[in-house]
DNA sequence: CTGAAAGCGCTTACAG
DNA sequence: CTGAAAGCGCTTACAG
């Protein structure tokens, strides 16, 4: 049983009686083709279950309908980032990413990061999504100079011309949580964040800060280097049981603060109110479930193929792209 | 400033004073090409840094050093086996896939899975890693009507004489884990399964009930339908205050069994002894943490990707192939 | 409105 | 050991 072959626009051709131009032209859509001919050339086409040659295609166009999405940190440890917009939102990202790619007709490669222009141009794509393009690797160089659009899941703070990003408004979200926790009864307001060199993390400490000066309240900031070790649960146990210590957590690292509480016997919302940065299977399976946003990964990945498809088929978007992300008020927020 | 153009085959050819067919013999490692003139056109085509154009190879030779990894239920909600064989796990998978598959030459397409012969065949790949092949969908079958090389994370229960999968042996883990809890002091050993169809799940309920038959031990099995929310906890802590509660659990659902103890009032390991099926961040920052068996994700896919390059390229590899999986001794095991 | 012809950049029998 | 030529399957000026 040999390899099926393909049907090619020859075959589809000679069958609809007419020339592989007019099969092309029918199909693509250019050039002037009679209704008529064209209905008979797409019926033809669809009964014999004709598919260009992408390759053919590719070679003659130097259009690959494939696009590539970076993930962070790809070749180091699962370390940085990892917990941080947690892995079930990134499996969300990746899933929501593949399959709105194929919907549009583009194919998705996982790539790791480049390392030098000449890689990029071999990764043979049409345009590429990068996850945390931070300052200190060149991926955005090496796609510009490859002249391979791109689009971001985080805004390069190194490059504050750049539009094509896709994801929640984070100063945004963090001044709503606030406002949350106040209404829920807050009135001493930390804020934990992991030590990362991420432009969401500087957005969330910066509207903290904005937030906490508009608000003429003390800023209470807990950076905490390795948000996957125990240190984050130590570092608020700490603060809880200091002088003057917080009624109210911002949690970046969830769910630290809420581990952080029932380890110093404070009870969570009736001491302390906790609401998480970001939802996840441990804000909503914790007891009580944490007050989260949602930071809309599917939506994240959704808007960003299409930003992306745009830029590649030359329509001129608009950017960058906030995606609506709904706050889940819980019970960690309600007392 | 135009998009940079790539080297031709034919500037090398000239650039080393030779034919395009001289070129592609050297590069290739085809024909006969004097040693000379190989070492001349290898160095030409470095300094030019030539890149023989993937379309045209493509083209012409039918191949696309591109594989597909397709992803369990990535069209269906996130439910079903994530949480299972956790999320970091499979993050860990793919990271490791796709570096794996770059390092030996292939791009690594992240693909939906196919609902016909022609959709996989429209992939353009030289072969593919299918999750969870379960009997349920067709992927095995379509992949083999398109004549293209599949290797999988599973084994595919319905199909005994499939050959070509990868990962822990399952059976052994299984074995492994109860040892261990008798040696650690158990005495009635419980095994919790969630209730899924996957292979993995049903060689862990075999190895555990022929296990207790040679040991003569009364099987204490607890299948939950529900792993990601409250009910495998409940349950564990139902069969834990129950008669004849068990001693030791092996946990197919981490952290689930700790849960269930703390809840209870029971300690671990004092009073139950808990280890788990597979490593993660739960297993790993629990107090105390959880003994656990670390499914090797990164040898898996490198193995996978491995033995899918001998399949694709003809080496004609034995299969399957069971990767080491050690066990991490921990609190949780230790009195 | 339709088609013949060229060409994208390779690889591979085949001839020398 | 080396090279001229054909051909993979498309798309696209161009001519009619």
């Amino acid at each position: 049983m040999p390899k099926p072959r393909r049907t090619r626009i020859v075959e589809v051709a000679k069958a609809a009686g007419v020339s592989p131009t007019t099969v092309s032209h029918a199909l693509n859509g250019r050039g002037h083709v009679s209704v008529e001919t064209r209905a008979r050339v797409m019926a033809v086409a669809e009964q014999l279950s004709y598919r260009p040659s992408r390759a053919a295609r590719t070679l003659r166009t130097a259009t690959t309908e494939t696009i590539a999405l970076i993930l962070p940190e790809f070749e180091t440890t699962a370390g940085v980032g990892v917990k941080t917009i947690t892995l079930d939102n990134y499996m969300q990202l990746i899933r929501s990413t593949s399959l709105t790619a194929f919907k549009r007709g583009y194919r998705l490669l996982l790539a790791p990061r480049a390392d030098s222009p000449a890689a990029v141009a071999d990764l043979g794509v049409d345009g590429a999504i990068i996850c945390d393009p931070l300052e200190s690797d060149s991926q955005l160089d090496f796609f510009a100079e490859a002249r391979i659009p791109v689009v971001t899941y985080e805004r390069p703070v190194h490059r504050p011309d750049f539009r094509w990003h896709v994801g929640a408004d984070n100063a945004d979200v963090v001044r709503r949580l606030l406002d949350h926790l106040i209404a829920a009864g807050g009135t001493r307001t930390a804020m934990v964040l992991p030590d990362l060199p991420s432009p969401t993390v500087a957005e969330c400490r910066q509207a903290y800060l904005e937030w906490c000066a508009k608000h003429r309240a003390p800023p209470i900031l807990e950076v905490v280097a390795d948000p996957e070790g125990p240190e984050a649960q130590q570092r608020i146990a700490e603060l809880l049981r200091g002088d003057n210590p917080p009624d109210a957590i911002v949690d970046g690292v969830p769910p630290s603060a809420l581990d952080a509480c029932n380890s110093v016997g404070l009870r969570v919302p009736d001491d302390v109110l906790v609401a998480a940065f970001f939802d996840s299977p441990d804000t909503r399976e914790s007891d009580p479930a944490i007050t989260a946003i949602d930071l809309n990964p599917t939506a994240v990945g959704e808007s960003a193929v299409d930003l992306l498809a745009d830029l590649i088929e030359g329509r001129e978007p608009d950017g960058p792209i906030f995606v609506p992300a709904p706050m889940y008020v819980r019970g960690s927020t309600q007392r």
